[in-house]
DNA sequence: TATATTTGCATCGTGCACGATATAAGCGTG
DNA sequence: CACGCTTATATCGTGCACGATGCAAATATA
């Protein structure tokens, strides 16, 4: 029964996959308070984290490339979240620094997390997409766990 | 230390975030063979699990909206991968039915998971994304063990 | 049988992702 | 200094995702 292989719910991707959107899907409107999408969200936490770094540096954090960070950068910086600058030692290097404007964000930032998980773990909200997460969720930690336990690299 | 609560690697969704464009990543160099992409390679695999269903069902499956399944459709359609036609019982449903060449990359199609799988758990490929890969994958794990012993659904 | 509502799909606009390519600044070596 | 090589960022083209909107076919309701 090779077949079995070929089928959605056998692999690790398509749960991810689906997961991923569906996380941001919720995400979507907490962020929509803010005005902000959520990799722009993912860029203000590193700056939050850490203030005025290169482009390089924000790019390895999220593990995305320069092709995709220079136009939200862009974006970014023409909502007044940050300002790009041309380092003077090095110039190549764009330092990407918060506005007040981004810097305030954090406030409101904060408590988006928790609210989100209470949204998913309680069933306060019974919306269609919520559901299902909630279900593609609980299928991705047991295919990982079974792929785990198959697997556990050799540390 | 409520700040803690922003710190990328103490959110879910990041890591998923992450682990499912790594993932979607190393599938490309197998499904580049096939000349389809991730997406594509889904709806194909809903259709080979059953042939001639509408693009309703496919939407269904995959959890995506019809404003994405739409123009993916017309492209593999273009493709000579499937082909898209009303029913005549009604008119509104489109039926997606797989080409003699869309049958045939399932052949093709088949040891793909099971070698992306052999990839990312022996150290064969020690490509950089592999490796970060295999990270964001412990840690989504870890991430979501916590959370799940935190809270199991009360079923 | 008219009208309203629902359903299934498509179109449009915007914002990612990412491979390929470009470009300019810095660096290394002769 | 001239040369090539590397590094940091940007640009371009294509393909998703998805909210908003449109539209025609089917269905429900008056």
């Amino acid at each position: 029964m090779k077949e079995e292989k070929l089928l959605l719910s056998s692999q690790i991707c398509f749960p991810i996959y689906s997961v991923s959107r569906l996380l941001t899907k919720a995400y979507k409107p907490h962020l929509e308070e803010l005005g902000i999408t959520y990799p722009q969200y993912l860029v203000l936490m590193v700056l939050w984290e850490n203030d005025k770094v290169s482009v390089n540096q924000i790019t390895e954090k999220l593990l995305l490339n320069t092709n995709t960070m220079s136009p939200l950068l862009k974006r970014m910086e023409k909502m007044d979240l940050v300002n790009r600058t041309r380092s003077k030692e090095d110039e190549r290097i764009v330092i990407v620094a918060l506005t007040d404007k981004g810097r305030e964000l954090k406030t409101k930032a904060l408590p988006i997390p928790d609210r989100l998980f209470d949204e998913i773990v309680t069933d306060e909200i019974e919306i269609d997409d919520m559901l299902k997460l909630k279900d593609t969720l609980c299928e991705l930690i047991s295919v990982l766990t079974v792929k785990n336990e198959a697997s556990v690299p050799s540390e």
